[in-house]
DNA sequence: GTAAACTGGTTTGTATTACAAACTAGTTTA
DNA sequence: TAAACTAGTTTGTAATACAAACCAGTTTAC
């Protein structure tokens, strides 16, 4: 079989997880954003989208960071390189796949 | 959020799965194939792909018929319309995905 | 002829997971 | 001062992927 096709098995399975998929791909396009942007616009709930954001952090693709506006927490998320550089690695995959099956 | 990237959280998780991705695309080339060959072909041990094979079985996307070859055993797969919509339909929207985000 | 190794799988045990509900800690409003 | 809201984290649970162990039969070695 072709090595395009193994590779699937090899997929960073950290960003293929729809909903960490979805994550990144948000933070891919922006420079940063804060916690309740990303639940609003992933529609997880806040423990879901928590959870995810701590393996995110603890791999490296994401960086989060605690302050506060004004009185209230705020959780500011940014991609690493690391992460970015995973995620593209993905997508190259993925389009290999599209590509190979197509 | 786009309704196209929105779509990433309704992936459907039985093709998503990077080994049944695996076993459906072979699936998909072929008109049919026995548990030993997807097994060489996918590199998953035999409890592995057994159980992939199954559940694809119960969700109708694949068809499997126990059959003799001589005295030994032989399973044979085979991908269903139902499978091979649904494998289409996953690589039309990963498809969209590498559009939206190239 | 029987023990050992092989074929073609399935079942079982385990560790990881995604997810939502419940909780925490503080702030604003009534 | 109580109720409701903000911004999250922790906890409980059900589902999952996976490999190891198992099973039923067949062929090979001696």
């Amino acid at each position: 079989m072709s090595d395009d096709l193994r590779s699937l098995t090899e997929l960073d399975r950290l960003i293929h997880e729809p909903a960490r998929l979805l994550i990144v791909t948000i933070l891919s396009t922006v420079e940063s954003a804060d916690f309740l942007f990303l639940q609003r616009e992933t529609d997880l709930t806040k423990g879901n989208l928590s959870a995810h954001l701590s393996k995110l952090e603890i791999a490296g693709y994401v960086n989060i960071e605690k302050t506060f506006k004004g009185k209230l927490p705020l959780t500011v998320c940014k991609l690493t390189e690391a992460g970015q550089k995973a995620f593209d690695g993905y997508r190259q995959q993925m389009q290999n796949f599209i590509s190979m099956t197509g």
